[in-house]
DNA sequence: CAGCATCCTGCGTGATACTG
DNA sequence: CAGTATCACGCAGGATGCTG
């Protein structure tokens, strides 16, 4: 059970959506991994798609929206504990439902917003 | 057309949207507005609904919360130019286009983050 | 009534360097 | 490889007072 901080929060959807996925890579993450489990770099190069001249994601900012995101529940962290590390972020149950909803917005984003091609880019 | 700034983010839907949707209220605003147009006040009331004790929003902030679901395209002002000021906002058909989506978000966070009740609160 | 002007604070984001 | 540590900064958000 995800823990979403103070009560009145609990009561209103989309304020508790928006805490959620605040952050400017939340919805692209989980976008990413619908595909299947990725590591951490792999996450890291994903990101950089769609915007070609940008800076990488800072490693400190990446690490904390993974955290984030798994402390809301939608995704899993699995670390195999091997040298040199390796480790995993996976789509919850919980996180897997919510696909939907992004696909909705990408599919509204691509229509009134200008972004066509909705093969590839998050 | 809505003015989303930097060719690279219009490339990317959720990243267009997150922008958008940007700010605690927006999403709140634009959600309290399917039912017809509401004045500056009416809104700044609604807002409360669901955090009783919550102090009221800082005129500054709903302000520019308005400005920028305008200038998105999602909202739009209609100034009666009387005295005393009456002011309406109502949803454009591109906002009203964007209902549904808002609809599925809180369909999910109502199910998923223990909001029940998709009566009232936003 | 519908805001604007001003000040203040915390946090989200980024850049860089370092580690187990 | 997968992060943590540190520093820096801009901006969202709040509080208060004032105005046409």
């Amino acid at each position: 059970m995800p823990s979403l901080a103070s009560n009145h929060i609990r009561r209103c959807p989309v304020a508790a959506f928006q805490k959620m996925i605040s952050g400017k890579y939340k919805l692209r993450i989980l976008w990413d991994l619908q595909d299947g489990p990725q590591r951490y770099g792999e996450l890291r190069k994903s990101l950089l798609r769609g915007a070609e001249g940008a800076p990488a994601i800072a490693p400190r900012v990446l690490s904390r929206e993974l955290k984030a995101l798994a402390q809301s529940g939608l995704i899993a962290r699995k670390d195999y504990g091997v040298v040199p590390p390796k480790v995993e972020y996976r789509l919850t149950p919980m996180g897997r439902s919510f696909i939907p909803v992004v696909g909705e917005i990408r599919k509204w984003g691509a229509r009134h917003l200008g972004g066509e091609r909705l093969g590839l880019a998050s």
